[in-house]
DNA sequence: ACTCCACCGGAATACTTGGCGT
DNA sequence: ACGCCAAGTATTCCGGTGGAGT
């Protein structure tokens, strides 16, 4: 594209080559799908071998997949899913892949009728007769399990079912869903299903029926993390799209890499680390991506991701937070449980909410703690008892900007409360 | 109508060491 | 000097409740 549309771009030119930092910013986003996944290549043949029979009108065996965030399970399996519909449709046959996310469709009802919606998308053209819309709601669910039955069996070809993030789906719903969908092959007269779950929990196959577990796992398949050179490679192939000539720093890619396969082998994350360093980078001005960058881009994102765990907060919780950078600003870094729940009753009285008990509270502390928001440390002080100490451990100023936002928890609430009451209380 | 889950609090029990009694 | 006790929660277990989903 450089050259021949100097014309119009001729104003802007210079703006934009001299301080932009991405060719293509889309590409480093993780929902974007490359052609090409490095270090997948055994999964992908496995799962294509699996699938292979399809094109000879038989049925694949299901699969199930499991793997950590991040490890291109789905990109994968869409993958290899995209290239067979290509490969049916050259040889004329009705092959078919549809992928639902059961992470949002997580009902028995909402799978059928979307794995219905899917297959009259696909095929709307012939003029059916009555075209059977199968309502959001309404239907009983083994009148609309009947319907996908009847137009499968038109079909006359072969269908795979991707359930997407499947422990959800169990977890949420049971494995009723997976038990009719297991068993209705043995319904179709002209069509074949095969299913291909993908879950990141390993263990929720302990929630499953034997017999449910025993059709689903015909095939297994595990994702491991990447490692760190992996990492690297997945992003030096994105970045040379993502990113104009020359303005990745030398130790930028292996940095994020690095720092990302020190979380779970996440490719995400490092995809995550390399995009928000470039847009830290752009917003700079200085036309180049450093390691500090991907450093700032590391504590940003887990600023805002603590940010984001901090306001879905119920706002008790978030109260009790709350007493905590109180007892904070009055200089006190390290508090004890009990002090947590004086300073709470009289803010909870404060902004009138229910008061809850010592009991709940220390529940709600730990809980906090688990999030990774403050920490705790159990002592015993001999004969003056046994507690938590509880400190922050990250940015205080964030936090209270956070806390502030909800209605109930805002400034001028707490006019009826009287710091200077609580101050006096320690000392 | 019924089930399930998140939230809540009461009671009992666990835990640990500085103080106090001897 | 030594050892038991007690303070003050943590932690566990459990039962109740209201609201959301089926």
């Amino acid at each position: 594209m450089p050259g021949e549309s100097d014309s119009s771009l001729g104003l802007f030119q210079k703006y934009l080559a001299n301080r932009n930092i991405f060719k293509n910013r889309e590409v480093i986003r993780h929902s974007y799908r490359p052609q090409v996944l490095p270090h997948r290549k055994p999964q992908i043949n496995t799962i294509a071998g699996i699938l292979a029979p399809a094109l000879k009108k038989e049925t694949p065996s299901n699969i199930l997949i499991y793997g950590k965030t991040g490890t291109g399970k789905t990109a994968s399996v869409n993958f290899v899913g995209s290239e067979l519909e290509k490969a049916g449709g050259e040889m004329g046959l009705f092959c078919r892949v549809v992928h639902l996310n059961c992470q949002v469709i997580d009902t028995q009802y909402r799978v059928l009728a979307q794995i219905a919606k899917c297959i009259e998308d696909i095929e709307g053209k012939p003029s059916d007769k009555a075209k059977i819309n199968i309502p959001f709601t309404g239907w009983p669910t083994d009148q609309v399990y009947s319907e996908l039955k009847n137009m499968l069996d038109e079909t006359k070809g072969v269908l795979i079912i991707v359930l997407d993030e499947i422990d959800k789906l169990v977890k949420k719903s049971g494995d009723e869903t997976l038990y009719n969908l297991t068993r209705i092959n043995s319904d179709l007269i002209n069509a074949k299903v095969s299913i291909i779950g993908i879950s990141n929990d390993l263990r929720f196959t302990d929630f499953l029926d034997p017999r449910v577990l025993s059709s689903l796992s015909e095939e297994e398949l595990v994702f491991p993390p990447y490692n760190a050179p992996q990492l690297c490679d997945i992003l030096e192939q994105r970045a040379g799209m993502a990113f104009l000539e020359g303005v990745l720093e030398e130790g930028v890619i292996p940095l994020c890499a690095a720092l990302a396969a020190q979380e779970h082998g996440d490719a995400r994350r490092a995809l995550d680390l390399l995009r928000v360093s470039g847009e830290l980078a752009e917003r700079e001005n200085t036309g180049k991506v450093s390691e500090r960058h991907v450093k700032m881009a590391q504590e940003k994102i887990e600023a805002d991701s603590m940010v984001e765990c901090i306001s879905t907060l119920p706002t008790q919780s978030k109260a009790v937070l709350y007493a905590m950078l109180l007892l904070d600003q009055m200089g006190k870094k390290i508090f004890t449980s009990g002090e947590v729940v004086q300073v709470y009753r009289e803010l909870a009285q404060a902004v009138d909410l229910d008061i809850l008990t010592p009991r709940r509270i220390t529940d709600l502390i730990s809980e906090l703690n688990m999030l990774g928001v403050i920490s705790t440390r159990v002592v015993s002080r001999g004969r003056y008892g046994r507690t938590k100490e509880i400190s922050f451990d990250t940015n205080v100023k964030q936090i209270s900007g956070v806390i502030t936002t909800d209605p109930r928890l805002k400034e001028e609430s707490l006019m009826g409360m009287d710091i200077n009451h609580l101050r006096g209380l320690f000392r």
